[in-house]
DNA sequence: CGTGCGCTTGACTTTTTTCAATAAAGGTGG
DNA sequence: CCACCTTTATTGAAAAAAGTCAAGCGCACG
């Protein structure tokens, strides 16, 4: 929340190239990013809780941030886990104004906050910067559709191995994918526990799907991973 | 999709009262209330499938609609009930332009149709209709957050509980409540199955939580129902 | 070099689903 | 208005999936 000379000006720089801002007059955009504020988090540092009022919403800069649901008995549902040029929050500005989960920083990472208010009224005026945001919101909406669909009708090792197939999409050998996170993190991203994807994980190795090493895992069968992942194939 | 006069008519009256077109100017409106159709369909018919390349979307006049994911085995995962004034089908004109769910008539229902390009070119023009779009988007996020939540998190006694408690907020008598949709509907609306409904509306009933007589229920015991909901109290 | 945290594994419990059979309710046509 | 038939709801018994509790391992970090 500091806004020191320095911080502000890569605030500027930074902002200029979000996403969200394509489109818009960069005269504009000067202007909101200045009411901006780049706050600095360490890793594992919480952003904002479930229930706190929202005076504005976040982009990631750098780093990685994680938005989570907790249960009364302590187990966590991520949401999303948003990376650079991702916003978060933005749902509290529009509807309610209350955060409807937590965030919490999963590296040390750089975000600008931007007030509620500035937000607004810009979006107002311009309509491009609304299209984004609905865009924004649309593709989220999708994807919660899709993480509703896997908990309710997909059991475990079918979201597992539709998980990896999603890395393989974006990832370096033809065949092989390299976990970006803990797999307790991957366990509450699944909405899972860790006992049960290490179970899982060991089941489907066995199986011959795939072949753990830590955070890298080979896929040996691409086509009966896809079976599993559809439901079609069972472990 | 036929367009005679009467019909067109009253989409047009339809159209001026939506919630979505709220602070527009009346004869923008008109004009974008002249290219949407009207649709009328019976109880049961499948208005899109996933999939489905989506054209524009559907705001309910009368009568109700479900949007639901169906699984392999045809399991199936109510996403929302949507009644007069509410739209559906929207998200696929803003991210990607293909329907990510089915979409069914509960009951003989008139829909408008909208198409989608339509839809675009006034939103870009009308920054009041783009806040109500994002206002849409931004509340059923906020839905969606609670009911990843409750599968993930919470168990079928207290997703139950929680939704009699919703019930009871916009109803009738003080303690009593009358359920709106089929019990198979509810049991989809809550990610389970009409057997496990039963079994668990019977065991709350045993334990003197609730009375069923039929849609009829009666809240018994308000508070250990909240308790349930929380997750703070077992059946 | 030890302490701690993340990960794994085993045995057990709980929750939910599956399968099957029956009962009740609702709508339709005679 | 009633008989019939389809849909919807309930119940039991058994199986499966996931979660809990507890213990042990290994690696990283201080």
């Amino acid at each position: 929340m500091n806004r020191e000379s320095q911080p502000e000006r890569r605030a500027w720089l930074g902002a200029a190239t979000l996403p969200l801002f394509r489109g818009l007059p960069p005269d504009q955009v000067e202007r909101i990013a200045q009411v901006a504020v780049e706050r600095k988090v360490p890793k594992g540092e919480i952003i904002f809780e479930e229930g706190e009022s929202a005076e504005g919403f976040y982009v990631v800069l750098t780093g990685r941030v994680k938005v989570y649901k907790l249960s009364w008995e302590g187990k966590e549902q991520t949401l999303h886990i948003l990376g650079p040029g991702e916003p978060f929050g933005e749902v509290a500005v529009f509807a309610g104004e209350r955060f409807p989960a937590h965030a919490q920083a999963l590296e040390p990472s750089r975000l600008l906050f931007f007030p509620r208010e500035g937000l607004l009224s810009l979006i107002r005026r311009h309509p491009a910067l609304a299209m984004n945001m609905i865009g924004t919101l649309a593709r989220r909406l999708r994807r919660f559709t899709a993480l509703v669909e896997d908990l309710s009708l997909k059991e475990v090792p079918a979201r597992l191995a539709a998980y990896l197939l999603y890395l393989k999409g974006r990832s370096h050998g033809p065949e092989e994918v390299f976990l970006d996170i803990s797999k307790g993190q991957l366990a509450s991203l699944l909405g899972t526990i860790p006992e049960t994807l290490s179970r899982v994980l060991a089941k489907m190795s066995q199986a011959g799907f795939i072949e753990v090493h830590g955070a890298h895992i080979v896929l040996r069968d691409l086509e009966r991973l896809e079976a599993l992942a559809e439901g079609v194939e069972r472990l």
